[in-house]
DNA sequence: TCGCTTATATTAAGTCTTTATATTAAAGCG
DNA sequence: CGCTTTAATATAAAGACTTAATATAAGCGA
């Protein structure tokens, strides 16, 4: 009974295979097509070795042999290489953005590219009406992710990841505090079970953190900087990264800025769209008959696109509510990066493109507070897409995870 | 010449040899001795595997084999297993917490156990006169550390890391700012340079960063709780933990409080005790015929420890001013938590041990701010000797990251 | 069309490292 | 002294990589 050995021994070196897997999918992901002498420069392992895994990680699905060898046209001698590319369509994912006034989804591929999208109204703007109850807003969302769907013309089958943004602070396990704050209830009712019935990945996130996120694709210049995201609308949040990477906690309090009220200059958490509407309604109250393009609007009726649409014709009340913004934006910088020793504070959300004025006075006001020459304070280029955005970068990041870490869990 | 082939291919499976040693290393680093057995479930290798990697790691110096095989006790029957022992004395390290007043070195083996210490006066607390210059202060440090060698009985050789505290920010690279604030470049007069002559490994850091170190060292409990070490003597400085790992960027910039100017009855980064001595004697020149146990001291005279001396007597003076510290404190701990979400906050220091009726009191008070009842704030029981520790702590982790990474280096 | 050149793909050793099994060694105990 | 127990060593087998040789797929020129 010695004669006959077990065939398998499974040794743990079947490791080494999974990391250097890990480095070829890594070098492609979201990339142009590969060739193997590419790749070798890359990871430093060998040609066979790389033909090896490129033939592995097609059959799992995630490259696909591109036909365009030659045409590449680096050389024109010799035997044209096999090219590798990253099957971007392998699965799809869908993000979210679950405001309070409009729910916003879009399907996108595994580079990121949008292919659907699709927006619902939620608690419209002007409404007193009390906010959606539970199952309608889960209704809305659902509603919603089927209309991208549709317009991208997918099934239900072809999306791997799931993630919502809410403006509510959610803890790891993608839940949201619980009686504190009635609103965070509404906003975030258990919506991590909505990925369950179609089975898939599914993540909920605060929209700060993921607005940071979107940040963080985008401005891969220096990788290893730090900031933070200021999603400034109604009320404040914000999105740190430090060094690449989004902090989180598992309570998903971080960013969370209600400590501002002990501020000076500050006082409250309130959004600078909200500080730009009641300041100006404060002013036209006292000065009813006021001159200049935002007398035209009254009291009630005015809103923070007023306000900066004025400051551009340059009308001195809206300047001067500009500058107070700024006052209040640079204070609540040095806040954040006297502390954090930040790179960059980027200004996002909607009203995002209207506040690169205030930014750039923000940014001369700072120095009186604190000195940080480096600092740079800028608004968002990605304006009302930030937070979808980084709800599908936050999307795909899970699935590169999961690909990389489980490998043929397709 | 076809026949004879290259004896050495050199592939990258050794990587995997390194991984191996990079794990039975880390389980031994510091512990009691292990067998092969132990490890064996530790790490989850076979015993083989695990024998030849202890086998290599003794010839390297970081192991030895240690007798007391069956006295340990665990069995008593068959062949007694080989126990392997962690070399605490492979080498030594050494911290130096260069604070203003004084410097304290301490020579410490791998396991982080002080074996000698010495300390030296730097600028004295009363005197008036500038302070040491730049090469009169790097004398003192290098006079201190071998004060702290002599008392341990070992030479230069014998050493293997320095690390120094500094009571000023420090970049990457060891270095503060210049020009900025001439205090800094006073405390870190280009220390990096220090350990070079002694062909040391060399760091610098900022005292508070290294205080939280020692924290995160002492309260492993909970390997993934997120903190912040307030070093609260005469001016306030912080370093943060968050999940187990000290957070830090290029310009050393972090956990600078420069930013608490602009908060509500804060409204400056001195310490609580230059607030309690300050406090005090605006007091005692107000009223000074005052009765109590403060009435006691001369308002010129007056310091934070006959505050809490008579504080803890029951003086109303000194409660006042303490129940005024533990409000200061209080709003510190608003900004830190509420913007990071901590698990608990450290009041650190050589005044620490003085300060936990204020802290306790500030628990008390942070609810009036912030809700966050999850949060600890507690004086730190390391006291005096925090930053020191952190200094070692940093040392240590330094020859294990060597260790680690670039094998046979000893 | 037939070689020749060039660049890549494939295949066949050879080595390293681990696992699995078998064998040997070192105790204690009756 | 033999038996039992537990650990260390030896040997074989398997996975994974590298090296080197060989095969393949072009383009180019005579």
């Amino acid at each position: 009974m010695s004669q006959t050995r077990p065939p398998a021994p499974a040794g743990s070196s079947q490791l080494i295979r999974q990391l250097n897997a890990q480095r070829v999918l890594s070098c492609m992901w979201g990339r142009e097509p590969s060739t193997a002498t590419e790749l070798m420069h890359a990871t430093g392992l060998t040609r066979a070795t790389i033909l090896t895994l490129c033939r592995e990680l097609t059959e799992q699905g995630w490259l696909e042999v591109s036909e365009n060898s030659r045409q590449a046209g680096q050389y024109t001698k010799g035997r044209p290489a096999l090219r590798y590319a990253f099957r971007e369509d392998a699965c799809h994912v869908i993000g979210v953005d679950a405001g309070l006034h409009q729910v916003t989804a879009a399907v996108a591929n595994l580079r990121g590219v949008e292919v659907g999208c699709a927006t619902r109204e939620s608690n419209p703007q002007g409404s007193d009406a009390p906010p959606q109850p539970a199952q309608e807003r889960r209704r809305t969302i659902l509603d919603t992710v089927d209309a991208a769907l549709a317009q991208a013309g997918l099934a239900h089958a072809d999306v791997a990841c799931l993630v919502i943004a809410v403006p509510a602070p959610v803890d790891s396990s993608g839940h949201s505090p619980k009686g504190l704050n009635p609103f965070w209830s509404l906003m975030n009712p258990e919506l991590i079970s909505l990925g369950a019935e179609h089975g898939w990945d599914c993540a909920v996130d605060n929209d700060a953190n993921l607005a940071a996120l979107a940040e963080l694709d985008l401005q891969s210049s220096s990788l290893h900087d730090s900031f933070a995201v200021i999603l400034s609308g109604e009320r404040l949040g914000a999105g740190i990264v430090m060094e690449g990477r989004l902090l989180h906690q598992p309570r998903g309090g971080i960013g969370e800025l209600g400590m501002l009220d002990l501020v000076h200059g500050v006082e409250s958490a309130n959004g600078l769209g909200w500080w730009a509407r009641h300041l100006a309604r404060e002013a036209l109250q006292k000065t009813p008959e006021l001159a200049g393009p935002l007398g035209e609007v009254t009291a009630e009726a005015v809103t923070s696109e007023h306000v900066f649409a004025a400051a551009a014709q340059g009308d001195p009340l809206a300047r001067e509510i500009i500058d107070q913004l700024a006052d209040r934006l640079a204070r609540i910088c040095v806040v954040l990066s006297g502390l954090l020793d930040l790179d960059r504070i980027l200004v996002s959300g909607a009203i995002a493109p209207a506040l690169t004025d205030v930014a750039a006075l923000a940014k001369q006001k700072l120095a009186q507070y604190l000195y940080a020459p480096w600092l740079q304070i800028e608004a968002s280029t990605l304006g009302a897409d930030a937070v979808r955005r980084g709800a599908l970068r936050l999307a795909v990041d899970r699935i590169q995870d999961r690909a990389l870490n489980s490998g043929p869990g397709h």
